[in-house]
DNA sequence: TTGTAGGCGTTATCAG
DNA sequence: CTGATAACGCCTACAA
């Protein structure tokens, strides 16, 4: 395997030349460039990553750190982020995160010396004392469908969607209208949901109140939602119509209410999130998310936050899209 | 940061006596080791993996290829494979292959010199050209749910899993039983199907001839299953049962079999493939893939190929389950 | 515009 | 068992 010297020699020049024309110099006469690359092909020269690595002392590599619950959107914004890593020679090293402690381990690992030249933090958000770390490493991360306003992110415009949803169901006539909503950290479920801001602001604005227990907050799997659809149906004052924050907990509200012969939409109204392929099928009307394009977005966003690391993070929201299908309807009566 | 002879001069030992250390070496006294390791710590030394992998030239990386269209399994299975490399310090490069264009692209760029020390390429075979030009470079392929007899293979066994299902309707008395089935090679839909061999072996071990026109190969997508049931209801005599080869295409299945009124499982048995979490919902009896199995099988595979490069592939088959839902019955009459 | 020399942080190979 | 020293293949001054 012929390294950058046997090219120097072959083509009669000095290895400092080689490499200049392996990095695109323009500090190189064509003439010369020329007699270069024809040597490298000669010899079928490919240089080391590993070697180019080491000189330039950047791993060029990226981690992407990513919950196994991203199931299902993973590999959508995984492509995204590729689409763009693509056209340089960055390559990505996945590691996936299970529970908190979990977390905790692969947050412990991204921070030993040397080990990428940057982060992207798939749906769930960053500890602070892994933040803390990676900017002492000057290190960046960018956080994909998680918010964090220390750190730069890519995320779904929830609040907008979550209100759209929520009008398009006033606009059919609702007046009792439900969110079943995930937690923003899967890992540590307190605070507020993700869904809950736009929801608000839109029944405000539409002059609807929200009852006591109208809000639920459920775990993010198809048991979440029917669950928090049996702690629906036990208020004195049961909601017409039902925004839930993610397509797997819709299917539980689904299955749940036809277990106990509730008929949608007639008697209830859904709207899911993500648009899973699968929901189709079943005519789920939900909220579309942009994956690719996150994946796309962040993927720039840290090739960019790269070459200026004193920048301060912004957080970019990208809009999302109303599916209607068919499990919304005006209210019975 | 500091490195090694940094830790060396703290320790008053030689850089070869820390690199022994590091790496486990059996030819250090315990004191020196001792001494060493209090060094480190005090240093907060970490050892740089770039140069390590320089040092060795060897990457300590494995690529990890994947098709889009194993959405629904990938993450299971990574995550079988970090449960196996957590132990080690490898490291895993994910690439997603879309199309058959795509798939030439990432080939090529996996045979680059020094790229890694090995590929688990999943749910789909290798090209004949990129197994070749692997094994001059000396760098070991595992499949992983495919299999290719020149290369190691980490597989579920789907002949016994379809002979399992093709079984259990004849049990219930089904006779006219059809396959809808995935192409070996999604990229290239020729040839035998995955579910093929083991349909035709318990059909003729039960003394049951499979019909004109009832082994249908779809496209491995909703829309798939769907135009392969449009097929089967056009036949003279039209199945009782059908084993679908993956669940996305059950779903088109039981979506198109709704559409028609077909009821499920009174007129149509159905049986599909994967256990996606998504369909324990719709109370589909599928075949069950041990996922998380064949990613930890396949890193240990390729991990142990690595120290014996010259012995032979195999294939290793893991075994599936059938779990019974509601999609099963005996015929009508 | 080009060549040369030094450095990057390990590992591996020898003497001792 | 241990220490010195030579690779490893590239990048980046600096000198020409």
């Amino acid at each position: 395997m012929p390294n950058i010297s046997d090219v120097a020699r072959a083509a009669g020049v000095g290895i400092g030349t080689v490499s200049r024309v392996l990095n695109g110099s323009p500090l190189v006469s064509e003439a010369t460039r020329q007699r270069v690359v024809a040597a490298m092909e000669r010899l079928r020269y490919q240089p080391s990553p590993i070697a180019r690595a080491f000189g330039r002392r950047r791993t060029h590599t990226f981690d992407l750190l990513v919950p196994l619950l991203a199931q299902a959107f993973f590999l959508e914004i995984l492509r995204g982020i590729e689409d763009v890593l693509a056209q340089t020679d960055y390559r990505l090293v996945t590691r996936t995160i299970e529970t908190g402690q979990d977390r905790e381990r692969v947050f412990d690992e991204c921070c030993a010396r040397g080990r990428s030249d940057g982060v992207l933090l798939v749906w769930a958000p960053p500890t602070q004392h892994f933040v803390q770390r990676m900017a002492d490493a000057a290190v960046p991360i960018v956080l994909v469908n998680a918010v964090e306003p220390t750190v730069w992110s890519v995320a779904v415009d929830h609040d907008a969607a979550a209100a759209q949803a929520v009008t398009y169901c006033v606009g059919l006539g609702h007046r009792r209208i439900a969110l079943i909503d995930r937690p923003q950290d899967p890992f540590a479920p307190d605070g507020p949901g993700v869904c809950q801001g736009g929801y608000r602001a839109a029944l405000t604005a539409s002059d609807v109140s929200v009852p006591d227990g109208y809000e639920q907050m459920a775990e993010l799997e198809t048991r979440g939602g029917a669950a928090a659809l049996d702690a629906l149906l036990a208020l004195p004052e049961t909601p017409t119509a039902a925004l839930v924050a993610s397509d797997a907990q819709a299917l539980g509200v689904l299955e749940s209410a036809r277990t106990r012969g509730i008929r949608v939409p007639r008697e209830l109204s859904i709207i899911g999130y993500n648009d899973n392929p699968v929901v189709e099928y079943l005519g789920l009307t939900t909220v579309k998310l942009p994956l690719r394009e996150l994946g796309r977005h962040a993927a720039s966003l840290l090739l960019s936050v790269q070459s200026e690391p004193n920048a301060s993070p912004t957080t970019t929201y990208l809009p999302t899209q109303l599916v209607v299908r068919g499990t919304c309807a005006p209210p019975a009566q």
